[in-house]
DNA sequence: CGTTGGGTTGACCAAATGGTCAAAAGTTTA
DNA sequence: TAAACTTTTGACCATTTGGTCAACCCAACG
């Protein structure tokens, strides 16, 4: 049975209102939240009438999974690109470097990612079981690996992996509390050569 | 001008029932955010009628901003009580398994306050400056202090208080995605010496 | 035992919000 | 340019939600 459905190719109008549509909506929902954002508000932004919203997506919710879609693709590529056949120290740390750069370039889906989490991951769980999971698996192996072959020290990576995950993303999704605390707006000088001391120490299987 | 209102003690029932409505509003708010909290869940969840909670509170908001106030206190104690007195390395040490064994006591409070600054802070951003940052800045000098007596490696104090706030709240922040890479409801196994490891490899002033 | 005051609630309201629809305005194509 | 389509919108709707209020319940006390 094969689909011979004819999926016309969107329209140039089409492809840029949608674009619209999803960068406002992105401000709108890692500002607020799912439940804290209107449609109102993501029309206001995106510079269209609601309804005219309603015609390119079914409805909120449609809006708030097509984003979670695109930004697991985004989010799991620094990981993926972590090779097994490098040299161990210099991939995780330039994975460190990735996420970090990833916090400071892509603040707003952090925090988009962060808030689905907070609330549970009521609309991602099956994405994580289905993506991140096995990605993260296979991961955990290879730098037990490394740890194996006595090329880092031996901890336990997945505790390493929640490490870098949370150091990172903490500048961008506790963004408001750290600009608070450092009375700067430039995001967070400093952080990198100090989350490459942190990991460097960490692995580096020197003997002490 | 002396203050003569005669505030009257509150009654058991009056105490009771703040009790149960903040406690109900805890586990509605974390969950949900502010804005995603319905007064109908709260009042469901406390096992009281809406218009009774609203006896109790002027408004959702005062709920909230109870809520928050409250957990200032309980927030700040852990980092309240590490001691420039002490043994450097202990201190430090000490603190993080503070603060770790908070994210597993109190998740509910640490997503509270997780939805609130990832709101950017709307209703905290005062107490943030009020009470957070002198204490912030108070423990910066401390460890800087520690650092230029030799006791410590040279690292950025705030970064380090940043990393030890990310590593340890991440594991009740994003607990849904961690119980789903895990496979387990315990909550973590394994963080506790993982980063006693990462935050003394980073401190340790040995030479290497 | 009746009054008083704290505590409780059903019924209600106005505003906000997600969503619909028919008709109008543009755009493309024959 | 006229038909055929895509896109846009004003007006509208049902539901949800924070909040109000007058009446009611009830224990304590004179």
């Amino acid at each position: 049975m094969p689909d011979d459905t004819p999926v016309k190719a969107p329209s140039r109008i089409q492809l840029r209102n949608r674009r619209r549509i999803l960068d406002a909506a992105l401000d709108v929902f890692a500002e607020h939240g799912y439940r804290g954002a209107t449609l109102d508000q993501i029309a206001e932004a995106a510079g269209l009438s609601k309804p005219n919203i309603l015609y390119y997506f079914a409805g909120k919710e449609e809006i708030h999974v097509t984003l979670l879609n695109q930004l697991m693709e985004t989010w799991l590529d620094p990981l993926v690109e972590m090779d097994a056949g490098g040299e161990p120290l210099d991939e995780i740390l330039a994975y460190v470097q990735r996420k970090l750069d990833m916090a400071r370039d892509l603040p707003r889906e952090s925090r988009l990612f962060a808030n689905e989490i907070l609330q549970g991951a009521p609309r991602m769980a099956p994405h994580l079981k289905a993506d991140l999971k096995p990605l993260f698996d296979e991961k955990c192996h290879v730098i037990q690996r490394w740890i194996d072959a006595g090329k880092l020290a031996p901890i336990d990576p997945r505790h390493l992996i929640f490490a870098i995950w949370a150091t990172t993303q903490h500048y961008a999704d506790f963004g408001a509390q750290i600009r608070v605390l450092l009375d700067t707006d430039q995001p967070a000088p400093g952080a990198d050569p100090f989350l490459r001391t942190l990991f460097t120490n960490l692995l580096a299987p020197t003997v002490r």
